[in-house]
DNA sequence: GAGTTTGAAACT
DNA sequence: CAGTTTCAAACTC
């Protein structure tokens, strides 16, 4: 374009014909150029418009435009032409990809180049880089979109600056280069980083056939935050905190899903990373590539649009639409950071997140409305992705019922967001071990804190936003999820190391919100965080399942009526409510939406998710034909003894003690009753597997109380890992992971065989 | 907001 | 394993 720069890198492309730019592909690729914004005012104008305040900003650095415009320049050749904002619904194509694109694609490649490159070494890296690139680029022209977004590799420049920033996600960082603080630049990083991850998710999910347009929503979700927080910091707040803090959270969320992470920093953006930007460009371009659908431009275009448009709306996420996104993300790191801890920052097990299809993201429709779209989708996969590292409580949460699941994740989202906004230090050192710094050290973990900070962010719909009120508290924690989303504790003498704080107990770190005193339960306290949780997993290694097992999901919605159908769900231990009638939120059965069971010892049930006299009936009649079932099998085998029925029964109807939570209180879907009447435990394993969901059983496989019941020493018992490892697997992998090292379980029970 | 109630968690 | 104590959330006023 104008700079010497961009002449020189077309130039290089120029092997192009020079038809070839008069055709319609080189004029939109031209079009497309965004870099060039600090120039033209039109640029700034649709940024503005869009919302973008603080994109302007982030042209003005030098380094940004020579640099990033180098790679770009086939795009944003003539940027300052298409200017106008509103140029999205405009028929013209080109113009539509202007604004969003030229956004999207400066924050991911432009800060690369400029913080690789300091200006002198520009001109240099633009020599080296190009010439291939735009090789490449001219043999195929939608590529060259994607080649703009320019893979790791190719920018040989960068490496030689900064190996790191470079490998890892440099691009990224245009935005935040922009701002000018070094500290941005790990942030910068990160971001990069997580817009790998994202890509990389949807690659997968695009090989999974997942259609173009969830990475659209994921994308331009991803976008959005960065808009967002772009704006924040222009508007006046500290963008520094902002940018670390979201980053920091998508990474994490990311990493579980996909531990990509590795693989894409080291190796150069691959084809289909390309792929994903060049849709991107192409989306917005209406030009339409080969893979896309018609819809797929007019999609982008509103969610990009929607997205802005959010951002400017709130800045601290007013809207659900907003939280959505948000809130999985401010879930997934609280507790991924935990998690993180204990494994010490162990790739991401569950790269399963293929396996826990979320049943949000079935909701994720192109037909939603669109900003709510973009955030759902974005939630959704992240949520999908997250739940296999997060605490069991929050995948008990993710599963428990897709609307509170959804209302959760808004509530996250926006709090995630105004975190972002809020957040004021990310990281960058870690170095302090003050708890009063611990906030701000905790980098990643930080954003934690932030997400749920903001008291409005975090509320409920249609909830006050003041936290600290216990009637908003009381609105909050209406719904599980949202009470664990928002979870803060107020512990005054336990450290928030026990149980009894319900953060600590969801596997969360303590956040701002909380309001206890001597946490300990934080990133900056992991070791001791991690050792404490041992301890505890030590004794129960299930301690930190969740306390409702089951799927919740056919559970009645929270505030529905639930006494017609109760709930699938159930407390692993049972309540032992006296004087609560199991109505209130004392009863933990209650509180987590499930009924009582046979395992609870409440007197005076009422619980309206199923009572517990109601639960034995059924559990009495379930076991019953299982018993004999079992009893025909084993007698045929010699096994059992006339006496194992009525014993067992006795038990199931009756536990006592912790043999009593040996039990699963859901009768149709465990097939627990057999394990414990059945002699071998063995058979527990294959039989549950018939009978039960899958998060059912694996619920019930996982609770401790089973394993403590069945085995005689039931402290002794512990995961392979001197219990550390069982509950970690629990922990960190999910219900399919502990599912399949339930293994040892069976062994801890076959003690009880008579 | 303070105080009470409640039941889980922790301890003995 | 049972009883007691501790604890913090839930609840009430």
């Amino acid at each position: 374009m104008d700079t010497p720069l961009k002449n020189q890198t077309t130039t290089p492309t120029t092997p192009l014909p020079s038809k070839y730019e008069d055709s319609p592909v080189f004029n939109y690729i031209s079009n497309l150029s965004p870099i060039e914004p600090v120039k033209s005012r039109g640029n700034d104008h649709t940024f503005n418009s869009l919302t973008f305040a603080s994109l302007p900003s982030i042209f003005t650095s030098p380094q940004n435009v020579s640099l990033g415009e180098t790679r770009f320049s086939l795009r944003r050749h003539h940027s300052s032409e298409a200017s106008n904002p509103e140029s999205f619904q405009t028929p013209n194509p080109s113009d539509k990809l202007e604004s969003v694109p030229v956004a999207v694609e400066q924050s991911y490649f432009g800060s690369k180049q400029s913080e690789c490159f300091t200006p002198g070494s520009s001109g240099t890296e633009v020599t080296n880089a190009i010439p291939t690139e735009n090789l490449e680029l001219a043999i195929e022209l939608s590529n060259t979109l994607k080649y703009s977004s320019g893979s790791p590799d190719r920018n040989v420049p960068c490496d030689a600056t900064d190996t790191v920033l470079e490998t890892a996600a440099t691009p990224a960082s245009l935005v935040q280069s922009v701002v000018h603080h070094s500290e941005e630049r790990h942030s910068s990083f990160e971001r990069e980083t997580d817009l790998r991850r994202i890509r990389g998710m949807e690659r997968e999910k695009e090989a999974a056939g997942v259609d173009w347009t969830r990475l659209i929503s994921d994308a331009s979700d991803l976008l959005n935050f960065d808009s967002t927080t772009i704006e924040e910091g222009s508007d006046g707040e500290d963008p520094k905190t902002v940018d670390p803090g979201a980053i920091c959270f998508i990474s994490n969320i990311l990493q579980d899903n996909h531990d990509g992470m590795e693989v894409m920093e080291s190796g150069p953006i691959d084809s289909s990373e390309q792929y994903e930007l060049g849709k991107f460009s192409n989306q917005s371009e209406g030009i339409g590539d080969l893979k896309e659908t018609d819809e797929a431009p007019a999609i982008l275009s509103r969610n990009l649009l929607d997205k802005l448009n959010v951002d400017d709306k709130c800045p601290k996420c007013i809207h659900s639409s907003c939280k959505h996104s948000s809130q999985s993300y401010a879930i997934s790191r609280r507790c991924l950071d935990f998690e993180r801890a204990e494994t010490h920052k162990r790739k991401s097990i569950c790269d399963t997140s293929g396996s826990y299809s979320v049943p949000l993201q079935s909701n994720c429709e192109v037909t939603l409305v669109e900003k709510k779209l973009i955030r759902t989708t974005a939630g959704c996969d992240y949520s999908s992705s997250r739940l296999p590292g997060i605490g069991l409580h929050l995948n008990a949460l993710a599963t428990t019922s897709e609307s509170n699941s959804s209302k959760v994740v808004n509530h996250e989202t926006q709090a995630s967001e105004s975190q972002v906004t809020e957040t004021p230090n990310s990281k960058i050192s870690s170095t302090c071990l003050t708890p009063s710094e611990v906030s701000r050290d905790e980098s990643c973990k930080s954003e934690v804190h932030i997400a749920e900070t903001p008291p409005e962010a975090c509320a409920p719909v249609g909830v006050e936003s003041d936290h600290s009120s216990p009637e908003n508290k009381r609105l909050k924690s209406k719904h599980v999820g949202e009470s664990l989303a928002c979870k803060r504790c107020n512990c005054k003498r336990s450290k928030c190391l026990k149980l009894y704080c319900d953060c600590f107990a969801a596997g969360l770190y303590c956040i701002e919100p909380c309001s206890c005193q001597e946490c300990f339960n934080k990133p900056i306290y992991e070791n001791i965080v991690v050792e404490t949780r041992r301890l505890i997993e030590s004794r129960n290694p299930l301690a930190f399942a969740p306390k409702v097992i089951g799927s919740i999901n056919a559970a009645p919605q929270f505030g529905e009526e639930t006494n017609s159908t109760p709930t699938s769900a159930r407390h692993k231990r049972g309540c032992n409510c006296r004087k609560s009638g199991c109505l209130k939120k004392y009863c933990e059965c209650f509180q987590g939406g499930a009924g009582c069971s046979i395992l609870c010892r409440c007197i005076g049930c009422k619980n309206t998710f199923g009572r517990k006299d109601e639960a034995e009936e059924s559990e009495i009649e379930e076991h019953k034909s299982r018993v004999w079932k079992k009893d025909a099998t084993d007698v045929s085998l010699g096994r059992v003894k006339d006496q194992d029925l009525p014993m067992t029964l006795s038990g199931i109807c009756r536990p006592s003690g912790q043999l009593t939570a040996s039990f699963s209180g859901k009768p149709k879907i465990f097939s627990l009753h057999s394990v414990l009447s059945s002699p071998q435990p063995e058979k527990h394993l294959q039989v549950i597997p018939e009978e039960g969901t899958l998060e059912a059983l694996d619920n019930s496989c996982s609770q401790p109380s089973g394993v403590k019941s069945t085995s005689p020493n039931s402290k002794r018992v512990s995961p392979p890992h001197g219990g550390s490892e069982f509950g970690s697997a629990a922990w960190r992998g999910g219900r399919k992971l502990v599912l399949r090292s339930i293994p040892p379980f069976p062994t801890l029970a076959s003690p009880r065989k008579h």
